[in-house]
RNA sequence: GCGCCUGUAGCUCAUUUGGAUAGAGCAUCGGAUUUCUAAUCCGAGGGUAGUAGGUUCGAAUCCUACCAGGCGCGCCA
């Protein structure tokens, strides 16, 4: 119907001057939230006054004198500043109804992504440790988008980066190396304090033990001098052999993966691809892309160390990618990673960043574009840090000390529903606060149970109809007696929701879909609460039920892109 | 100090890419179950949108300054 009304309005203008060149994506109609306003309404007098030298009400006059009859639309109004009210037939609205009763599960799905390929990298988590709550945020955002980038007609991809190379992973083999010495000889209390000292590097080490007894044992670990961490990693790995120590590192990393992937399941998320780290340093693939890189004179040397001229791609200041003692910084790696991302040939590549990594976006952003040349566009999308409350308590977290609640415990305490829900009800970039408490209440305080019950609702209302030989008949000539302010409302609502679909992938704003259900639910709870849908009158309850059994299709829908069931009973 | 993000009701947040009278929930107060689930509904109060300017038909939204908070500014990852 939006598209109708632009194509009058676009037909219109030309009238008014041949050489009107207004495309109609420039054509704003939007859905009136006040039925007094009509039921669609349009600014383009406002906005192009100007290029007819015009006053806005004088145009929109003009506009609704030209424009062609159609028999949707009932009445034209000019109103306020100069915006065009459209006032549409019933019958027109009701064939919403009729859709969605047709189009079921897949209602609300567009094509508008085209099978566009994109690439959506979340969570990438070091593995030196459990995910914990603050990781929760990032992946049900990643995940709630790339189901609605699904629902919009792209093909999505989505890939954990795995960080098991590097400086954090060795710590995390030295901590694993410590807590499996105490267990052999618990003389050994060597407390080094850039450790990390969480319960799983003790359950670590004891499947080390378990498996390779006394493999791995180090005489004189105990008497050893410690200056600093490097010192430290690199005397071990002297002692243990390179061999040794790589096999403690892949059982910790492997043992943590494992865990990690079962906390994501629990959450509802698949990988469809684990890219590891490690993988860039095989084959002299990080040498030949810092080749290139300085083939193409984005890089010079200073000061014993290979800089990346990143200040002229966007960056605040350049940046080292080979230190002065020949090891590659995090930033090599990471570029490396990017450039398999433009070679795996998506359309576009999202990024999903916690919001304190926002300074290194230019400098990615810039590599990036060095080797896709435009081809291909970075979208990184950074995620606030959630707050974590009980009731009026903040839980504080250090993440080192191992003092923090895993997201496998929120998910256990809290629910997968309600997890996911809390955590992309808020903007994005938005710091939020998160109520265990809240979450786990089941009142009407609880969006999410008011949501899934409102659908539970539905569900009860057909049983009964069954149970009362009422059996549901769909006829859209009973559609015409819905005249109810709230039935009109509720059909209101149900008509914007591929809009809400389509914004929601265009904006990265999942969040538009959690605020819609809320809206949908409280529409349907007043609705309930009115009238009765049962009645005897067989034409009026069907169409009663049409309504809510519509309104069913499009809280599962809903439900499905956010990732929450929609139970039946509750 | 420099950069990025944020500031909306007592609290948590929306506000359909600049639209019409800024809306929900919680909390507070008052009401509704002989009727399809009261995990629900109906009603009331509550606002100088951080402050001050600017841009235009029109600003919570865009620009500038200031105030307040968060984050980032390593040859760490």
């Amino acid at each position: 119907m939006k598209n109708i009304i632009k194509d009058l309005i676009i037909k219109s203008l030309s009238k008014i001057d041949k050489s009107s060149n207004i495309s109609i994506e420039s054509i704003e109609v939007s859905i009136c939230k006040d039925k007094k306003f009509g039921d669609f309404s349009s600014n383009v007098s406002m906005k192009f006054a100007h290029l007819y030298d015009l006053k806005p009400r004088d145009l929109a006059r003009k506009i609704i004198h030209e424009i062609e009859e159609n028999d949707n639309i009932l009445k034209i109004e000019v109103a306020g500043p100069g915006f065009i009210n459209f006032f549409v037939s019933k019958n027109t609205q009701f064939e919403i109804i009729e859709k969605i009763l047709e189009d079921k599960t897949s209602f609300g799905k567009n094509k508008e992504g085209n099978n566009k390929k994109i690439l959506i990298e979340f969570v990438s988590a070091n593995p030196t440790g459990p995910l914990h709550v603050g990781h929760g945020r990032g992946a049900a955002f990643g995940d709630c988008l790339s189901n609605i980038l699904k629902e919009n007609g792209y093909e999505i991809s989505k890939e954990y980066y795995v960080n098991d190379a590097g400086k954090q992973i060795d710590i995390l083999t030295l901590s694993v190396l410590q807590r499996y010495h105490e267990l052999i000889d618990n003389n050994y209390d060597f407390n080094y304090e850039d450790l990390y000292k969480g319960e799983y590097v003790w359950d670590i080490a004891a499947e080390i033990h378990r498996k390779h007894e006394k493999n791995f044992f180090i005489e004189n670990l105990n008497s050893m001098k410690i200056n600093n961490i490097d010192d430290y990693i690199s005397s071990v790995k002297n002692i243990l052999s390179e061999k040794k120590f790589n096999e403690v590192k892949n059982l910790a990393v492997n043992f943590i993966q494992v865990n990690i992937k079962k906390t994501l399941i629990l959450s509802g998320i698949n990988f469809d691809s684990w890219f590891f780290e490690s993988s860039l340093l095989r084959d002299n693939n990080l040498k030949k892309v810092i080749s290139f890189l300085s083939n193409n004179n984005h890089t010079y040397e200073k000061d014993n160390a290979l800089w990346f001229k990143s200040q002229q791609i966007g960056d605040e200041k350049d940046r080292v990618l080979i230190k002065e003692n020949k090891d590659h910084t995090y930033l090599s790696t990471d570029i490396a990673y990017h450039k398999n991302k433009v070679e795996r040939k998506f359309n576009k590549v999202i990024n999903i960043w916690g919001a304190d990594h926002h300074g290194y976006v230019p400098r990615i952003k810039g590599a990036f574009n060095i080797f896709s040349k435009g081809e291909s566009d970075l979208i990184i999308l950074l995620v606030q840090f959630a707050n974590l409350f009980r009731g009026k308590d903040k839980i504080s977290m250090s993440t080192r000390s191992g003092n923090f609640i895993t997201l496998e415990q929120l998910l256990k305490e809290v629910g997968k529903d309600a997890t996911r829900f809390f955590y992309i009800a808020r903007k994005s970039d938005q710091h939020m606060d998160f109520d265990i408490e809240l979450a786990k209440s089941n009142n009407s305080n609880n969006p999410v149970y008011y949501i899934q019950y409102a659908h539970a609702r539905i569900c009860s209302i057909f049983k009964q109809s069954i149970e009362n030989g009422m059996q549901f008949s769909f006829n859209k000539d009973y559609l015409e007696l819905l005249s109810k302010e709230e039935e009109m409302k509720i059909i209101k609502k149900l008509s914007s929701y591929p809009d809400i679909i389509k914004k929601s992938a265009e904006k990265y704003e999942p969040h538009l879909l959690t605020n819609y259900m809320r809206e949908l639910a409280q529409e349907i709870h007043s609705y309930y609460n009115k009238f009765q849908i049962l009645v005897d009158d067989s034409k009026l309850r069907n169409a009663r039920l049409a309504l809510i059994e519509a309104s069913r299709y499009v809280l599962k829908n809903s439900g499905r892109i956010i990732g929450i069931n929609m139970p039946d009973k509750m």
